[in-house]
DNA sequence: GAGTAATAAGACCTTCTTGGTCATATTATA
DNA sequence: TATAATATGACCAAGAAGGTCTTATTACTC
């Protein structure tokens, strides 16, 4: 598997965060109910993106958690790198310079055209993206369970 | 990284077969040599491409190993399968059905795409491709060690 | 047939990462 | 002061990655 499941978890949270909050505050706690995570685990998730500016903590009653910036400025591509990826595709790529064929290297081209496709698409899907996207999925879903009644 | 040392191991080995024994017989103890892989489990290695078809093995005196199959037939992305991925982004689309919000997940699409951009640049690379780029960067660095003389 | 050069196969081992829990501290509000 | 929230760091179990070692097996050559 490419991502590790608290890029994943870590992805999630951030849209449950852009889609249930709207730019107000959420509570950890219930991130967790909704989006099916470990809730001790996701507080460990949610140091880990507070200490990268993408979310703001606040501790006490009334506290939570919320968009540090606005959700068309966050992207997929952030949120991974955070939860430390990977986005190489290989070591030569990640310690350029550490392997001594990689002048006349003939797949490196490759793996860097794959891994540089790879990190456009994530770096080009924002969160505002894909909370508009989670809320038209929800209204065609409650239509349709409406319609089946 | 998104590759494992096997997989990338598997790849560089697969090339060096190509383009050294060009459709006869190399010996692994010398593409472990010229390659910088542990001799040893280079030949783990080979054993998983050899029962996956991509390359014949041959005991005994004079045995040695040779692409079981056309070099233009040998994709990155079958050699990268045989060595254990990973190809697929996340646990959602590497067991489908498994994932309940799987319908109404809006990033859903997005680990889709990523994960196809990605197995169809690695599709169509193909070992004679590389084993011809590996010929003509060996040369260029020939040339240019002469004209240095 | 003996010797030898090669791969096959499987047990094993060490280290690191992942995914996760637990206990305790800190902070802010009411 | 009680309480509701996050912060932090220690800890742990399981699995995978990377690699070694030992012992077959096979096939060629003399």
């Amino acid at each position: 598997m490419i991502l590790s499941r608290s890029a994943a978890y870590g992805v999630r949270a951030m849209i449950d965060v852009a889609t249930v909050a709207d730019g107000g505050i959420a509570i950890t706690r219930e991130v967790a109910k909704r989006q099916d995570i470990p809730q001790v685990f996701l507080t460990k998730i949610i140091q880990r993106l507070a200490q990268a500016g993408l979310l703001e903590a606040h501790r006490g009653a009334h506290g939570g958690i919320r968009l540090a910036r606005p959700a068309g400025e966050i992207t997929l591509r952030q949120i991974i790198e955070v939860m430390g990826g990977p986005l190489f595709m290989n070591y030569c790529l990640f310690r350029p310079g550490e392997c001594p064929r990689e002048k006349d290297c003939p797949v490196h081209d490759v793996w860097l055209e794959a891994q540089e496709k790879l990190l456009e698409t994530l770096g080009n899907c924002t969160l505002a993206y894909l909370a508009e996207r989670s809320k038209e999925l929800c209204s065609k879903q409650t239509n349709s369970a409406n319609q089946s009644k």
